[in-house]
DNA sequence: GTGCACTGACCGTCCGGACGGTACGGTGCG
DNA sequence: CGCACCGTACCGTCCGGACGGTCAGTGCAC
């Protein structure tokens, strides 16, 4: 074999995390299996389950990745701006982050759906996450409900259009998010 | 024979619906089977094929079912309280017949997720919908950003109960629905 | 030569769907 | 009335293919 890839390429088990979620994002859930990744990746069967040894550790990966890949981004966008952020600027740049993402990538919440479609039991340690960011989010001026209802929104964009059921244009979908942006900054006034 | 049911007893195709429904809320989506389905509904595999002829059709069944209820729902609420209801007050029991069906039937968004994981070309119905949806509202004082944020929040609770995601306590839920049916109300006012 | 990354053939089970059958409430007709 | 003949509702078995998962290799790096 003479085109060995020069550079490493993309290691096979970030390029199977890939396709586990473009899969669900394009075929929908139910066409998330074994066979189907792995040759969306480029990869044997054998070299899937070599990474990931059954398709329950497939979905806690795909759970895994989301949640790092979500706070990474988080992060970073945090330090670009520097200065310690406040808890109102730390739920804008989370929210702005989901929704950014989600196109990008397509559909950052695959992995929540497919988990959630073979096994809910894995849904544990996100509702986890959840929790914690409601918690810290509550005690914004602006109280519990009016946070929870700008994630709550966040949340309903980002499944709508997984499930492909977001009826918006391209320019709907961009004021909506610059109006959640700005939901998310009233937080920070006590209503 | 002679303990034919005195009464007919619910409909084999409604309890197929309905059987559907709960195995996709409980187990979720990878489990609903045309066998488990049969099974739950206490009908024979071919029993269910013969009220719908292919799982496709099924899921289409489940989709339909569930836009009339929420329609029914809707009218028959509005119905009560008499009146020509106003826009607001539409998007306001909206909101409210959704939430209020969500935890009392085990999810009714239940059809979405499942047909949009097996076929997602079955949700150009439902896009639809919503679009009209959106028109109509978006015709509030408050504008389109306004309600459609609603819309979202609404819908992004729904999906985290059916995903098994959201970490909201009974109470919290209550104050939620209260604060998204509140907001509803605020649209009628221009911002 | 040892170990890791990966292959590809293989296995048992489950799945969607087809099919041939049964039971039963009409309906027309002699 | 009696009986042949519908259509509708439902049953239970069977099949081919798809699925998750196993395993004995293979080749390359160190």
């Amino acid at each position: 074999m003479y085109f060995r890839q020069p550079i490493p390429m993309r290691p096979a088990r970030d390029r199977l995390l890939d396709a586990a979620e473009r899969l669900v994002a394009e075929m929908g859930a139910a066409h998330l299996t074994l066979d189907a990744v792995a040759k969306f990746a480029g990869v044997s069967k054998g070299g899937l389950l070599h990474h990931f040894h059954s398709k329950e550790s497939l979905l806690e990966g795909m759970l895994t990745r989301h949640l790092q890949e979500v706070d990474a981004r988080l992060a970073a966008q945090l330090a670009d701006r520097g200065g310690k952020p406040s808890r109102a600027e730390v739920l804008r740049e989370r929210v702005r982050v989901l929704l950014e993402l989600n196109p990008e990538r397509a559909g950052v919440g695959a992995a929540v759906i497919a988990a959630s479609a073979d096994n809910p039991a894995l849904m544990a340690g996100c509702r986890a996450v959840y929790r914690e960011l409601l918690d810290e989010f509550g005690k914004l001026p602006g109280g519990f409900e009016r946070s929870a209802l700008v994630l709550l929104a966040t949340q309903g964009l980002l499944f709508a259009e997984l499930l492909h059921l977001s009826p918006y244009t391209p320019e709907e979908r961009t004021r909506l998010v610059a109006a959640l942006l700005r939901a998310a900054d009233q937080c920070a006034k006590p209503s």
